[in-house]
DNA sequence: TTAGTTGCAAATCGTTTGCATCAAG
DNA sequence: CTTGATGCAAACGATTTGCAACTAA
């Protein structure tokens, strides 16, 4: 619950312009627990009354990536992607195959196989993606 | 350079009619260094003068997913979904972000990290994906 | 023979774009 | 005022689907 509804500072910092839409946006996705797409962005901006259309969405959704506010992932296994805030720390999802639900872990286990890498492959790293997959403790014991 | 055009044990234990199309199309990812998409596949089997309809493709894709012959993933950043044989060895991929090579890495770093979210989040791990980004030996001079 | 496989064209889905209008700096 | 931001509808690319014809088992 940061920054509530006020992002301009940090739009000035990035030479966006401060819109409505894109602090609600921004709030949207700093308060998601989850990875969410452009779709259940559009729709959650319906309910609190701010419409505003789909490409739009998408465009600020770009604006933002690019300014290095959020990340956008294809992780799901389906077509959609997904947009989440980019926090200092760094985290990944387990993702249960059963109800589709993501479940973050902090901490990230590989800082030192990076580092590894980079001098065997001479090969500079800029980042990673990591996402597990299984089943959740509910999940388990349905036996699907 | 495995099973010489010949996957009809592997699709009938999979219950998979052993056509011409699916032993051509697994031979063509089993064979290919990098992970690939459908519509690679598709113009590869053109100049071999194999015939197929882009629908096909997907069909046959999907099938052999759902079979876990091969893999699909959403890991270029781009809209296309790229696919992979299924090897019993565990390899990773580097991805170039300056001309979007991908260099395979035998080994995963995530066998004991698994075990240990095993126990601590009570979810059972089934799979995982991993791609590392960064600029590859040549790109990483073009400084860009 | 028959259930699974294919090609084709049309449909769908997520995302992007052109353009005219609007609003922040 | 000027540049960037927005809405709308149309365009787009990747993937999926309905259906009739076909073919492996």
């Amino acid at each position: 619950m940061n920054n509530i509804g006020n992002y301009s500072n940090i739009l000035k910092h990035e030479g966006l312009k401060n819109t409505k839409h894109r602090n609600v946006i921004l709030e949207v996705i700093e308060n998601s627990e989850q990875p969410i797409s452009a779709e259940q962005i559009f729709l959650k901006l319906k309910e609190k009354k701010n419409s505003i259309s789909i490409s739009s969405v998408y465009r600020i959704l770009e604006s933002l990536v690019s300014k290095g506010l959020i990340t956008k992932s294809n992780i799901t296994g389906d077509s959609k992607a997904t947009y989440e805030f980019n926090r200092s720390e760094h985290k990944h999802h387990l993702i249960c195959t059963g109800c589709k639900k993501m479940f973050t872990v902090d901490g990230c286990p590989l800082e030192e196989y990076e580092k590894r890498l980079k001098s065997t492959m001479d090969f500079d790293i800029t980042g990673h993606k990591l996402e597990i997959f299984g089943l959740c403790k509910e999940c388990k014991h349905i036996n699907k």
